[in-house]
DNA sequence: TTGCTATATGAACAGTGTTCATGAGAAACG
DNA sequence: CGTTTCTCATGAACACTGTTCATATAGCAA
């Protein structure tokens, strides 16, 4: 096997992720088309049956990398020498800030769905992990009362919480959060989400 | 125009709709079809785009129907004699019980999206306004400082933050609360934001 | 070169939503 | 009742999807 074909078929996985990546920032999940995308990448139609298993499999590799920009962006939200309530408020920024400015890539996490008879890939989903993992350390440091798993699951709360604002602010009608005040809602929230947790206030 | 052609107007329009929820709630958006809907709604296909303008404005009347369900069942979930809190409470869980046992169509509402290029009905966007009508006068009486405007926002994002939750319980991949934990951790995600409302407020 | 395998290709296929010329039937008018 | 007018139901046809597959091509081993 030799190894020229192989990088080769490497390359264009990585140009259709690319055009991929590049059609729904621009025009969403919904313009997404398999000819515009290889047009793009500049390979037949065909070949991204080839390289790729599916438009739903390519789609899910866009995702992935949108995950991994995020988390490398929450990682960086992380400062050490602040209290754990900082930390807290400073993910929440930067996961609004990351909605706001890749708002469609953000959004294709979200509402893409697979058929009902196709399983969603065990590597992706444990991708979803990001969204969560920077909260729990400073939720331990809050509340050392907590095991592991009920740590897991008061941060996945708050994160769909803090989610569930954020997305109701991009997508609902009539009822979501107006932009201009999205941050500060988010603030307020996480300000009542930390201390109603049965804070130990001295943990400063 | 006569009275007669009129109301079997009406009625097929009401038979598309029903045939569309039917589709909708065992099936999901992804398996509404013009053809399926016109067969089960005993019309031809082209009758569908002379009753309803669009597929996509089918789904619109099968969410207003959803919706205006939903109002009523949270109508119902606020009774007098209880605190304002409490009443809180009870819509939370009033509108977990109702995502649960109406799933698909309650997904359909928030999942449905329209071509960028296509206004959403005003009248639509109106109705929406039961999500979070109910949750206004408690949240009045628990904060008699604030104004109609700033309690609306009050009400949008603490609806927001029990959505999300129990919207990532539903579709979170790996990050969505265990449904068997689902009423809990709404139940303290509000108790939280009932209190913390004072404080985060009151401290500004 | 010669064969073999892998894969690139795009025409063809099996669905989609939507339109439109047609015709049937109801309503209006005399 | 007959005639005209108009509405709207019909489903074939269209434009556009994702996906497959026989075929041609290119890379690689001998």
């Amino acid at each position: 096997m030799g190894s020229k074909s192989e990088s080769k078929r490497e390359a264009l996985r990585v140009r259709l992720v690319d055009a991929a990546e590049a059609r729904i920032a621009a025009q969403g999940l919904r313009g997404l088309k398999a000819r515009d995308v290889t047009a793009d990448a500049g390979c037949s139609l065909g070949a991204l049956y080839n390289s790729v298993e599916d438009l739903d499999r390519l789609v899910i590799l866009v995702n992935s990398r949108t995950l991994n920009r995020l988390g490398d962006v929450l990682r960086d939200a992380v400062v050490v020498d602040v209290t754990p309530t900082e930390t807290i408020q400073s993910l929440a920024r930067a996961y609004i800030d990351f909605a706001v400015n890749n708002s469609r890539l953000w959004s294709a996490i979200f509402f893409h769905r697979l058929p009902d008879d196709v399983e969603i890939p065990d590597w992706y989903k444990k991708e979803h992990a990001v969204l969560i993992e920077q909260i729990i350390a400073p939720l331990a440091a809050m509340r050392p009362d907590l095991g592991l798993e009920a740590l897991r699951l008061r941060a996945q709360t708050m994160f769909a919480a803090v989610h569930g604002v954020v997305q109701l602010s991009f997508h609902g009608r009539h009822v979501g959060t107006p932009p201009e005040c999205l941050a500060s809602e988010v603030e307020a929230l996480v300000d009542a989400l930390t201390r109603g947790t049965h804070l130990a206030v001295s943990s400063k």
